[in-house]
DNA sequence: CGTCGTATTGGAAACGTTTCCATGACCCCG
DNA sequence: CGGGGTCATGGAAACGTTTCCAATACGACG
């Protein structure tokens, strides 16, 4: 059906093994073969098979993106790991890569098994999103010394890196500018304690109050989970504090969106009575009324970090035997928010 | 470094053959051999090749999702799409199948050629998404008889079909709902015009005018392009006309919160001066105040459709020769809206 | 003129599977 | 006890490439 090299060859009066050669721009080959083989194989229509390449040659040229569609769902931050997912793909289509999309559960009998993943279709690197609920499938894959890149996910290994916001610059970007205009009673709500983004930037808040001169009560800090509801719900105990804050900074833009809709509830006024602060800078913020002051992402960005990051480890030659070196990978790639304002926030009354 | 069926075999005293059977649940294969290659295998943690599997079963069991990420972000309907995505992911986890992402310019060099593409991979089966800009390029794979289902996309061929939602009905549901507020004066701010979604919501909503016994006079009409800034400038133009309309079906809800805006910037409220419903239910639609009321689709709904239309294609022994019978593939599945009342509607004044 | 390096090419092995075909063992039934 | 059938297994080919190695031709240099 398909026409493959040896027909190639064969209608170029050449062997396999030159028309290879001709078609890959080895050196060694006469130019007027080589533009025969071309025009052959132009006129052929001639699509080289990329499983017998990679069967071959030992690499796929793929990398795999591995993520856990169901986790998705329940951690509050789906969009934005979907807008990193795009970003990622269109940073790999410029560098040759082809991208496999798989899921833990997808073939993973029991416990699921990265390695297993990754070894099956020949990945030349592996990308690792929203799979918190998998980290000892990653600390094995990461011990497997295949090239990782962790997205807002923090692995570190000899072959493996991580990209992720700068949460500790992008909160205290955020705490300026509230303590910027005036306010002292800022309080946060955090995101879930098992990710990374959640916990930095809570440390982030307290470190950048500590800076600004600001007390930190214990009360200030509400736990939430990512989700629009714990937002809505960790306002709500804000505000019915003794002393309630004159601004909240939420860990992400769903809760902020919840608290803002929290402080509409209780009869308050946003920004006049009490300023919101969110971040990440998912779609809605931009939607809602009043618009909601954020610190933002540069997603594309993010994802040309991640596959610059990628493709550094897997042509790392320095790592390719199973004793190559016990260094740590490339340092993580930490990507500065940006403070967008809109319409939450304002100097306290 | 890999161990091979080879080295399961040698240890467990088979043949590779044997161990091929007994590791892909061939029949004729004693119980006990079969037990001894399986712990053999587990043993030593084997894990097949892919590559070579596909080589020679001649089938790679992958499906490539062929996105033009670049238009994604031009073409409004960015996270509708994206949601899309997870959820064609999700329905494919179940069936065994890997996905491949791949994106028109990735390698085609001039001209989009997804049969190549198809082709080099070994694709089983191709879903396409947000490819308006390379009709040519799918009619080329269309022809080229390979498996195809287009995500709101309308592609028809002996093996190709597709899912969408279906516009006429959730159309009618829009319209319904509004005249059965006692709305009489309806607009609609259409969608593009080269978009499936834009042109099916359009007439949709003339039939569905004409079901009610409603006329529709051509300036309630108003173009639009499913991006946030079209519908803020048709519902400006709708506001402005002699006689306005007391409600508006936008074909998207990016263009029907920007006719809430606009609605509130001309000093009306909404719903009480003018109702206002739209298409998808995307993520913000939950988040705007008030809540934006629309006919919304069932994402993982979709999803399975197109993984059971495209598994169903690909199984179909009908049309395996080239000339394997000029049918048309299996019809489209629509799939049905449902509508989301939130707080955008009400009778009129 | 002989020898050596270089450029170009072809033959064949290799990559890791699956599957076709043949072989032998075994059982059942006449 | 013989013949035909089924079952279990092994040998080897095949899938479509790339690449190692050898072979040839040619020019240059001593």
């Amino acid at each position: 059906m398909a026409v493959d090299i040896r027909e190639v060859a064969r209608r170029s009066g050449v062997s396999p093994a030159t028309a290879s050669r001709a078609l890959n721009a080895h050196p060694n080959v006469a130019d007027a073969t080589r533009a025969r083989v071309l025009a052959t194989a132009r006129e052929l229509g001639y699509q080289p098979n990329q499983q017998a390449r990679a069967l071959v040659r030992q690499r796929s040229d793929t990398v795999g993106l591995i993520w856990d569609t169901g986790y998705v769902r329940t951690h509050g931050r789906q969009s934005f790991l979907q807008d990193l997912l795009v970003a990622l793909k269109m940073a790999l289509a410029e560098t040759g890569y082809h991208l496999m999309l798989l899921s833990p559960s997808s073939t993973a009998a029991s416990p699921s098994d990265f390695v297993s993943i990754a070894a099956q279709h020949s990945l030349e690197g592996v990308a690792l999103m929203a799979v918190n609920a998998h980290l000892p499938a990653v600390d094995a894959l990461i011990a497997s010394r295949r090239p990782c890149v962790g997205l807002d996910l923090p692995v570190r290994g000899a072959r493996a890196s991580y990209v992720s916001a700068d949460n500790q610059q992008g909160t205290a970007l955020a705490v300026e500018h509230l303590a910027g205009l005036g306010h002292r009673r800022i309080a946060t709500i955090t995101g879930g304690a098992g990710m990374m983004p959640g916990v930095e930037r809570r440390e982030g808040f307290s470190a950048a109050m500590a800076a600004a001169g600001l007390d930190v009560p214990p009360e200030y800090v509400a736990e939430g989970d990512f989700f629009l509801e714990s937002g809505l719900a960790a306002m709500r105990r804000l505000l019915a504090l003794p002393s309630p804050p004159t601004a909240v900074f939420a860990a992400g833009d769903l809760m902020a969106i919840g608290a803002v809709r929290a402080a509409e509830e209780a009869g308050l006024s946003v920004p006049r009575d009490v300023s919101v602060v969110g971040f990440d800078d998912i779609e809605p913020a931009s939607l809602v009324h009043p618009g909601l002051t954020t610190v933002g992402q540069d997603y594309l960005a993010m994802g040309r970090a991640a596959v610059e990051l990628l493709v550094q480890i897997i042509a790392d030659p320095r790592v390719t035997g199973p004793r190559g070196g016990a260094r740590r990978g490339p340092a993580p790639r930490l990507l500065p928010g940006r403070l967008v304002v809109r319409g939450t926030t304002a100097p306290p009354a």
